[in-house]
DNA sequence: ATTTATTATCGTAATATTGCGATATATAAA
DNA sequence: TTTATATATCGCAATATTACGATAATAAAT
């Protein structure tokens, strides 16, 4: 074995967990980070302030593209990412509630 | 390599991605939820709710206690687990503070 | 002490992630 | 079109995760 069974649970449950997984690497944080500071990227800054390769970092992009976090397009030579504001907030939401719902019910003691 | 570079990175960005890739798996999305939903929680019910087997809930349980977000005691024949309040509404604040901080620095077009 | 029921750990196979060098692709400038 | 610069993809090795059967450990009841 050793392939995750995401069919026994529910697309929310699946969801939040595949969001859950990009943030679960401290190089695509320090990414996000850095992307927010600078309101657009270059991938050879983030190659200086990570210290990771550009490889890595292009790698590291692509996860977080795959969930709908960046928009990017072409300024001169240099690829500007931006974070897709309406995908960041709407995952913002699914954090909170389910923080939230939990943090109702379970115990007090 | 393979492994990742936490050394690069700082103990906030290391702690935000430690306890992201505990919610990065469906299995424990559902463990969370359903320990809240009864206030503790019998490891063979978990078997039963997610229909994965019981060594498999027991790994993921450590998972989540190694991120210290459970409290378990025996009652009766029955580990009864409960979800650290206090730990889980730091780790809320955590996440809300991580995407409150990004969202309102990100480009807005 | 033995039995019964429940959870934890061990060992192992399958799969996924991480990281990087090498190379391909894409854009702008010359 | 060639050159220079920046990003993406490929291929591979090292490591981590996932899952489960088998087995050990734990606690209550007999």
């Amino acid at each position: 074995m050793g392939a995750s069974k995401t069919q026994l649970f529910d697309e929310q449950q699946n969801e939040l967990a595949r969001v859950a997984k990009v943030l679960a690497h401290p190089a695509r944080v320090a990414i996000l980070q850095y992307i927010s500071r600078q309101d657009a990227c270059i991938c050879s800054d983030l190659v200086g302030e990570t210290g990771l390769a550009q490889a890595t970092i292009s790698q590291h992009l692509a996860e977080i593209k795959k969930v709908g976090l960046l928009k990017g397009s072409f300024e001169g030579k240099n690829l500007c990412y931006c974070i897709d504001k309406e995908r960041w907030d709407s995952l913002q939401s699914l954090f909170n509630s389910f923080f939230t719902r939990i943090g109702a019910q379970c115990c007090t003691s």
